[in-house]
DNA sequence: CAAAGAACAGAACAAGCGTTTAGTGTACTG
DNA sequence: CAGTACACTAAACGCTTGTTCTGTTCTTTG
């Protein structure tokens, strides 16, 4: 039901909506007017407030919508049997594997995945602890089947292993800039999983004291 | 015509310019307004503007001002010999670290850091860069040093571990909620580069295929 | 088909914004 | 000690903001 793409079938409020998502994502809330937004949607400034109360109506309502799309991807770690799928072997650990995947090319929603986690409203931080209490589970999950190492510190090794994954898309300009890729293209996602796959499988440092490996 | 900066110090204008330098921080630059900045620094609106030029002049001077910050920071990265430190046992290679170290309790900077790397503005990006080629400099003494594996993708792993590193500052409240520590507080960032260091160290996921270790 | 109500445009409004202006002290300076 | 320059306040200006108001067009429906 949602995945209708084209824009001139939908409904004014879709338009409204879309065009509100698109621009939060690139600017942020508050740079981004009322009038900006009903002439990006081809309306006037009143049907807006008309179709949503106020612009922290529409805001609600594009949180919501944003909200049902991440929880899409979100389902990919939460819904199957996470041992069968790792025992099979290929599979998407990474919460910025799953949204390239989901998202694939110019979708607002990665940026506004961003703004959602770095304004400290309850919308990001619910969406973090869902994320937070998925990446728990898997790792538990991992550790039994003997694919990871237990921890002494399993919170805090989840949310590492998490804030490590969402860092690539918070820092994604960064990123792009010092590796030449942009990290959510399948290119520049290809060569960050490598690399992140062959440090979490090794490590990175090598203890001092001890005499070098063969 | 910095000497005597430092004199006008403590004055008016460095007033009105911790005042702005703790809003922006902990509200973005775009929601605080100039007549909130000039009562939290004990003046009236009209001289902010007369001591900064225009709202815009005052983010220069701020920017300016957490830049030199900043780079005292950087500087325990970039100035020493980081061969003999290496090799000498403890030393600070977490940006983290040297953040909690430099600015101990209540100081805006990180925060500002922050919004400095998540609005996409020159003085971000500029800092951004400077850290990664002080990571990566890092990164090839260590490998000559044997302290660390060779990488056929140096600037990814240098900018994984980067970004690794940054995510701490950037997602400081979400960390805090789910490992119930403050990660720039001591008590904290311990348990935090515990676990960080472990992982570095042997990595977290073994290989499915083989046999597991004795 | 006529009545009703929703969808919509466009002008208008009050509030808040950054900034300007006019004016008052106050401290140097020759 | 007059004079200039600077720090500073208070009021006001012009503009933009979110929102409201009025009126018109479309769509439904009994």
């Amino acid at each position: 039901m949602s995945s209708t793409s084209d824009e001139r079938d939908l409904t004014a409020r879709a338009n409204i909506r879309n065009a509100a998502l698109r621009m939060f994502a690139e600017r942020g809330h508050d740079a981004v007017t009322v009038r900006e937004i009903a002439t990006g949607a081809g309306v006037s400034p009143g049907l807006v407030v008309h179709h949503f109360g106020s612009k922290d109506g529409l805001r609600a309502a594009v949180d919501a919508h944003a909200a049902e799309s991440f929880d899409a991807v979100f389902a990919e770690f939460d819904g199957a049997d996470l041992a069968q799928i790792l025992t099979g072997g290929e599979a998407t650990t990474s919460v910025a594997e799953a949204f390239a995947r989901a998202f694939p090319h110019g979708s607002p929603l990665p940026a506004y995945l961003r703004r959602l986690l770095l304004t400290n409203d309850p919308a990001g931080a619910a969406l973090f602890g869902r994320w937070y209490a998925a990446t728990r589970r898997l790792l538990d999950i991992m550790v039994e089947l003997g694919l990871a190492a237990p921890s002494d510190d399993p919170a805090v090794r989840a949310t590492f292993l998490l804030v490590n994954d969402l860092a690539v898309i918070l820092l994604r300009n960064q990123i792009a800039t010092t590796i030449g890729d942009d990290p959510l293209t399948p290119a520049g996602l290809d060569r960050w999983t490598r690399n992140v796959t062959a440090v979490y499988a090794q490590g990175a440092f090598t203890p001092p004291p001890k005499e070098p490996p063969p």
